[in-house]
DNA sequence: CCAAAAGTGTTGGTTTTACACCCATGG
DNA sequence: CCATGGGTGTAAAACCAACACTTTTGG
């Protein structure tokens, strides 16, 4: 920024933010979509977002976008990229930063999205997309993918205590490939991000009932950038 | 984006890219600053960068600002992160989009730099710098060592033609560490990123010449995601 | 022939992958 | 007692890190 003037008005774009909201649902990696009710693109379905206020910063915009469309609290959130083509809106002049986030599937997830034109979609089965969302969604899965070999990320989609089973499955679904039972145990034990409890998961149908572990908090940034699962 | 309006010009915020110019020169990691010429933060150093135009894309403001300061052709251009705090800027709210960039030290990048407040900058002696500036380039300079780690970015840096040693200088100049002789060499030659040359590097001093490479164009890609030097 | 830089392999340790059986519970 | 899912170890292969000498040139 050298440049001692700034563009009139009139020559500014406008800035939105777009999330893109992941969680795992009946099996399935997922995205929150809103259809949308007027044109451009009318009746397509788009990642949710909205235009940055005045005083609140980027992450605080993505932050009320994703509680207004899924009323939730705690979630992980990360800056994808800023999507910048003159074209990209037919409105007229709009950058977007996206950002990715994971959400849990439990009941406060589902509190805000009564609107009907708001639906979670496969990842594997994409409808039709506004703008240049088919891009970004592109994008997100991505970076999800990478973070999830990468990071400690993937306790992210599940609720506080879960079996590693479940934990397991998890990362089979988003990264779209199965993985061994014993090597992924030994992994996820030797970079000490998880506690047991002395709980169970019980009448769970047939079986041995699995442990319970939860995630140490602290622990993420210890894991990052030595490769979980390589 | 499902907000059917768009906010009135007043309060939209202002865009700009700013580019961190990064060159290995006098055997020291580098990067181009400018001096401030008027308030705010006079005097104090800043990343060059200026506002987006209505008809570009935020990629060709970047190489905009990159040509107005260096004059070079082709370079490394990537996407770090977008900066948007409602107070970083206090002529009013300026959220910026940096890039980085990786430049050649030769004569052409010296072309645009005549203003005499533009000047190279080792990044192990920053002045004081204006904005968040000192954030943006902290954050770049880990994103380029973990580039450099995780891909074959590092020829970027070099001209055309250079030779193994010269390759390994730069490596650890960036990573601020030395690396074994052999190991790396095997590494870039299993790597297959480079093509030999038959000619020499000569009258370069005392010693043997070494044998010039080139860096193959279209290998850049295939070595994502696979780490090249843990 | 001396100084300077280029070039080249091997070994031991660690990490990764592939793989199969016993355990605890509920019905 | 059987069906279901939970839990556990080992061996071979691949990979990585450490390490020192010979080659080629110019002066």
């Amino acid at each position: 920024m050298s440049e001692g003037y700034l563009p009139s008005p009139t020559e500014r774009p406008a800035v939105s933010v777009d999330v893109v909201i992941f969680s795992l649902r009946e099996g399935d990696l997922k995205v929150l979509l809103i259809r949308r009710a007027a044109p451009p693109f009318k009746g397509k379905w788009a990642i949710p977002g909205g235009f940055v206020r005045a005083n609140e910063s980027l992450e605080e915009a993505a932050l009320r976008e994703l509680e207004e469309e899924t009323g939730v609290q705690e979630v992980y959130l990360e800056q994808l990229y800023t999507f910048g083509e003159p074209k990209r809106d037919p409105r007229g002049r709009i950058i977007t930063v996206a950002y990715f986030a994971l959400v849990v599937d439990d009941v406060s997830t589902h509190a805000g999205a009564e609107a009907s034109e708001t639906q979670w979609h496969s990842m594997h089965a994409l409808p039709e997309l506004a703008f240049d969302h088919a891009e970004i969604l592109k994008y997100a899965l991505q970076r999800l993918r990478y973070k999830l070999e990468y990071t400690a990320v993937g306790f992210e989609l599940l609720p506080n205590e879960f079996t590693l089973t479940e934990l397991q499955t998890a990362y089979e679904i988003v990264l779209g490939e199965t993985l061994d039972k014993r090597n992924f145990r030994r992994r996820i034990q030797d970079a000490e991000v998880l506690s047991e409890t002395n709980r169970y998961r019980e009448g769970d149908g047939q079986g041995r009932p699995a442990k319970l572990y939860r995630y140490k908090k602290n622990a993420t940034t210890e894991v990052k950038a030595r490769r979980l699962f390589p």
